[in-house]
DNA sequence: CTGCCACTTCAAGTCAGCTTGAGGTCAACC
DNA sequence: GGTTGACCTCAAGCTGACTTGAAGTGGCAG
């Protein structure tokens, strides 16, 4: 048997029922039948619905997510687009590495008062900076 | 005249003077008199914004952000959860350079089916890990 | 056959973080 | 002293990602 019904998957991926419809009624996944009332799904979701975890531990949110597949939900894009979300990426990654750093520092950092602290300055100009930018 | 027009502050900060406002009612920030009827804030407001905005960076919520000032407005904040919130960071970190690697060699990469590509295989099984874990 | 219980639909609610709109005020400039 | 324009208040609206509630259904164990 290689359908899985809503609870199981429910279960082995750890999302409730309720976000599993709501991601249907979006088309981010697709129930291929049912056993009385309830959803069945192939096997193959629990793969979609790992891809949809990444990409939201990625930030990405659910639309860019659907974006990003085709309609059997295999990842599909052009490789012009995924250069630029790779690029995308890429520039996050360095904003979210300053700012971990960053963080490390100040929790690391004996100063009485972080506002007296030189890295500290620093990373509050980059802060507006990057604030003032959005 | 250390006093800033609510109007200033939003044009050195970036931040609309309808969020000022918000962040005022929440308790982020304070204004501490009128020109009229418009909101005049201390100089050291700025200070105050510039942590907010790298507060949201980070992930905080508004509310964690406003636990970490002292009455007075001066940062106080506690080690333990900025190493926290950095751990938090990395794991982001790790994830967003995960999908990047991955993006770009799916790009790059001729195979018909990318689920049966080796680093694809192992992106996904990233993706379980990480979505059960949640 | 009965009853349970996890599912079903659909509408509405929730939370964060703001924004928008209507109607009003006031310092400053001409 | 009239106009302007940016502010004011208060309430309502919005987006994203779900959750909750009410009322109903149906397969399966006993």
């Amino acid at each position: 048997m290689n359908l899985l019904d809503i609870g199981t998957v429910s279960e082995q991926s750890g999302i409730p029922p309720s976000t599993l419809r709501y991601y249907e009624e979006l088309g981010l996944i697709e129930s291929v039948g049912r056993h009385g009332l309830r959803r069945q799904f192939d096997r193959a979701v629990t793969t979609q619905l790992a891809l949809i975890s990444l990409g939201k531990l990625a930030g990405f949110s659910l639309k860019d997510i659907k974006g990003m597949f085709a309609e059997d939900g295999t990842p599909q894009l052009q490789r012009a687009d995924l250069h630029l979300r790779a690029d995308m990426l890429d520039q996050q990654i360095r904003g979210l590495t300053r700012l971990r750093d960053a963080l490390r520092h100040v929790a690391n950092c004996p100063a009485e008062t972080h506002t007296e602290c030189p890295k500290f300055k620093r990373l509050m100009e980059f802060a507006s900076r990057t604030a003032s930018k959005r």
